[in-house]
DNA sequence: TGGCTGGAATCAATG
DNA sequence: TACATTGATTCCAGC
């Protein structure tokens, strides 16, 4: 861990550059409310003490309540009601009665190769699907990961099936057998072994057992098409449907895309679709029957498996370590054997590097983790191991209730949960955030390390208000455009191992979806730096062979994180937030121009500002943009380079005249440097001090900055949004709901907020700004929807007495707050010039995908803007 | 030697 | 239909 990486105190770097996605993330959560939840005080909720967001029908008083017994879900049922005591929020659980076929997949290509920690690991013991990975060097070995230098075909057969194991644990999410198996061994149960209380504590509570999401997503696949939170998990059905596709189905036609000189996959090809899988996420045809579900027992490889005498499912181990590396570790253990001692996890987390048991040692060890396999054969079907629950209760039931996201630890969320990043005192912080760009690898590419900071570093998270007993995080890859935050179809987490890893951390599969879990330890204030966090692109003709055709401009994720913190009466208290997005395909990351802070944030007409970055140069511009009622407008600013010895570079920009010389007082806009089409980096705030109308502080600048066009804006101005003042005077607002669908705020769902009317552009509200304030981030609506989950802070009374202005938060476009529009916000006239008169006035006409392009990767690349209300407005005028 | 990283080749899809 | 551009995927080489 580089010292960037030490997460010992703010980056004040990030502090300073409040417009910078790439660092500080964490959206602003809000101070304690008076039921503070403590794992020593239980969650207390209070309907009296929390204001959370009373009005807003996602926590309606009628909450839901849901009976997972079966789709018995009744919307009167209270399930946080006011009158009554804190009642757990109960995600659809479905309890798995038998093993399913085919764990031996998952298991053998996620069971760690490393101890499994025991039942006062910080981690907890080890899950069906998990698998530990530990500071030494055995994670890969080239005895049990062969060379990936592969044919081409059992090369695409291999990589196929090793995404096979993030879908084949499917069929191995087996509390029942768990806990029966537990108890047959003499482990705890996995139930009361929990991923996220993990460290046992005298008052830890029962943990949770988790296979709700599991329930929900087979639910899905058989019972809903297409899955509304689709994740790999949901296409098994799918998969194993596609074994024996009709003649139109994808799955025999040729791919849309994917071919290579000589590693590239024809489906088409010399493979025949029908005897290999059409997906990395389903097992070979011959695993596979034309069920919905694979059929069950173990099935033999195909013939370019070699036939193995490796035990139950060691198979796989004969997987090309290129296409089996980023599956975890491929040790599954035969049924029978002894568990593993906590000692062993210990022993692990606590080893240098270098150090940790060597691979036979873990191979052993690894190999009597599971005793709780059936023998195959024994299996309940896989149709028979759920309950037909509507996905769309978990929405229902979340956004009804109106307390606390807590869950009963039977029953945690799925990764498609709307989850706050905070709660009371405690809250999920990102301190540190991943960069804007990362390149991913595929499964026949080597590791592309770990995910960075722009600053070199790795992203560190923090628990903050919580140190009772060590939990881990959940780190997952999930969309970066939609909402809520749900697992990425095309992307998945990987583990990054090697010498600069320094963080243990498990892997796991949740929802179909892998996911890390690495340690927050109390001892480390509750902190973790994440280096050993990456990202791996699942092959798109896989997917849409599932999923049909997602789009190809997908290549932007966000990371998820999620902690789930012990509460009394066993529930968990689920908290995630999120990264900024992160683009992920190798031209625009190269070439994207990133910039990593300038300042100032604000600032008047000829005035200076610097910008530093990477991958700018002498042509890089700079372009300032605001969106007028009807539209965007875009001007230049004078900037000059100032090399750096480093990656990074300076632009001294002359901030050029606002481009509307009516304009008065203190007019957000956003910046962003470009190098040239579609190389532009993320969007930037800054707030424009003007004077005075045509008032500008250099005689030499025009009256006017001239507008210039970039890709895909259409727009000149005719208005220019001129804040004058926050304008509303009743304290925070979070949430502008977007107008797009009926995407509600993973945390806040609906609130009271009605469409402004035209012109009116954005919703304007006060909040009163932290240390970490910033930015703020709206997944709801589309124009909003980078950052972090926006937190779900209780209303919070009067304002704070702090010297710091308020920070008035441009939370959205074309609504506002159910309170009277105030007077200072006004717009003004402008000499209007369309140059694009197709484009209609009303950004509502403007399709999604154009307001995604227009505004997504030009306008608000943050997801907020902020105005920093001056000190004296009156000076403004 | 293996992993990480940057670059580029190749091909398909798209305009 | 030909061509250019863009995107996706794979391969290669250097460190």
């Amino acid at each position: 861990m580089s010292g960037d990486d030490q997460p010992s105190g703010p980056d004040l770097r990030t502090l300073w550059s409040p417009g910078s996605p790439q660092d500080l993330v964490s959206p602003p959560c809000p101070p304690a409310p008076p039921h503070l939840l403590s794992a020593s005080q239980g969650p207390q909720y209070s309907p009296q003490g929390s204001q959370y967001s009373p009005q807003g029908p996602q926590y309606s008083p009628q909450g839901s309540q849901y009976s997972p017994q079966g789709p018995q879900y009744s919307p009167l049922g209270p399930q946080y009601s006011p009158l009554g005591p804190p009642r757990t929020l109960a995600c659809p659980s479905i309890h798995i009665t038998a093993i399913a076929p085919f764990s031996h997949l998952e298991l053998s290509g996620s069971r760690g190769m490393e101890d499994p920690p025991g039942p006062e690991d910080p981690l907890g013991p080890l899950g069906p699907e998990q698998t530990w990975l530990s500071l030494g060097p055995c994670y890969r070995d080239s005895a049990l990961s062969p060379s990936p230098c592969s044919s081409l075909s059992s090369r695409s057969w291999l990589s196929d099936l090793s995404s096979c194991e993030s879908f084949s644990h499917v069929y191995d999410d087996v509390e029942g057998e768990l806990e029966e198996a537990a108890a047959r061994c003499g482990l705890a149960s996995p139930r009361a072994s929990p991923r996220a209380s993990p460290r046992a504590s005298p008052r830890a509570s029962p943990t949770p057992g988790w296979g709700a999401g599991f329930g929900v997503e087979l639910w899905q696949q058989q019972y809903q098409q297409p899955s509304p939170g689709p994740s790999p998990r949901s296409s098994v059905t799918e998969e194993t449907w596609l074994t024996q596709p009709p003649p139109s189905s994808p799955a025999s036609r040729p791919a849309s895309r994917p071919t290579s000189p000589c590693g590239k996959r024809r489906h088409s090809g010399g493979v025949d679709v029908r005897t290999r899988s059409p997906s990395p996420l389903c097992p070979p045809a011959p695993l596979c029957s034309p069920a919905p579900l694979c059929s069950p027992g173990p099935a033999p490889p195909e013939q370019s498996w070699p036939a193995s005498p490796l035990p139950y499912g060691l198979q796989e181990l004969n997987v090309p370590s290129k296409t089996r590396r980023t599956s975890g570790s491929q040790a599954d253990p035969p049924p029978g054997q002894t568990p593993c001692q906590e000692e062993d996890l210990d022993r692990v987390l606590d080893s240098p590097p270098g150090q940790t048991p060597g691979l036979e040692d873990v191979l052993d060890r690894v190999l009597a983790a599971l005793p709780f396999l059936d023998p195959p054969g024994t299996q309940t079907p896989p149709s028979e191991l759920f309950l037909p629950v509507p996905p769309s209760i978990r929405w229902t039931n979340q956004r009804a209730s109106g307390g606390p996201p807590l869950f009963s630890p039977s029953s945690p969320p799925p990764l498609d949960w709307p989850l706050p990043c905070s709660w009371g005192p405690v809250e999920l912080q990102l301190v540190r955030g991943p960069r804007p760009f990362h390149r991913a690898h595929y499964e026949t590419e080597g590791s592309r390390g770990a995910v960075r900071t722009a600053s070199g570093g790795h992203p560190v998270v923090k628990l903050q208000g919580y140190s009772e007993q060590a939990l881990v995080v959940q780190v997952f890859m999930a969309t970066a455009e939609e909402t809520p935050l749900r697992p990425h179809p095309f992307y998945q987490v990987h583990r990054v191992t090697g010498k600069s890893v320094t963080t243990a951390c498990r892997e796991t599969t949740l929802d179909g979806t892998r996911v890390l879990e690495v340690p927050l330890l109390p001892e480390h204030d509750m902190t973790a730096s994440l280096d050993c966090v990456g990202i791996l692109k699942l092959r798109n003709a896989d997917i849409e062979l599932r999923k049909g055709d997602l789009g190809r401009r997908n290549t932007r994720v966000r990371v998820g994180y999620r902690v789930h913190v012990p509460q009394l009466h066993g529930n968990v208290l689920c908290l995630q937030t999120a990264s900024v997005p992160i683009e992920c395909s190798q031209r625009l990351a190269l070439e994207l121009p990133q910039v990593v802070d300038f300042s100032p944030a604000s600032g008047s007409v000829g005035e200076e500002m610097s910008i530093r970055g990477t991958n700018i140069s002498s042509h890089s511009r700079v372009i300032f943009a605001h969106r007028e009622p009807d539209g965007p407008c875009q001007w230049e600013a004078e900037a000059s380079l100032v090399p750096e010895r480093s990656s990074e570079s300076v632009l001294v920009v002359r901030i050029p005249p606002y481009h509307n010389t009516q304009a008065r007082g203190a007019v957000l806009v956003h910046f962003y440097v470009s190098n040239g089409k579609k190389r532009r980096s993320q969007s930037h705030s800054f707030t424009y001090l003007n004077s005075a109308p045509h008032h500008f502080l250099s005689p030499e600048d025009p009256p006017a900055a001239p507008l210039v066009k970039q890709e895909g804006w259409d727009y000149i101005p005719n208005n220019a949004l001129v804040l004058q003042e926050p304008f509303h005077p009743h304290g925070p607002f979070y949430e502008a709901q977007g107008d797009y669908g009926s995407s509600l705020h993973p945390t806040l769902g609906s609130s009271p907020i009605r469409p402004l009317p035209p012109p009116f552009s954005f919703a304007m509200t006060t909040a009163y700004p932290t240390a970490a304030a910033l930015p703020f981030a709206n997944q709801s609506d589309p124009l909003l929807r980078y950052g972090p989950p926006v937190p779900a802070p209780p209303l919070r009374g009067p304002p704070p007495s702090t010297t710091v202005p308020p920070v008035t938060r441009l939370v959205g476009r074309g609504y506002w707050e159910d309170s009277p529009p105030p007077h200072s916000l006004f717009c003004q006239g402008g000499g209007a010039v369309r140059v694009k008169q197709e484009v209609e006035e009303s950004l509502q006409e403007i399709t999604l995908d154009e307001v995604n392009e227009l505004i997504d990767r030009d306008f608000f690349g943050l997801g907020e803007a902020t105005y920093q209300k001056p000190r004296d407005a009156s000076g403004l005028q």
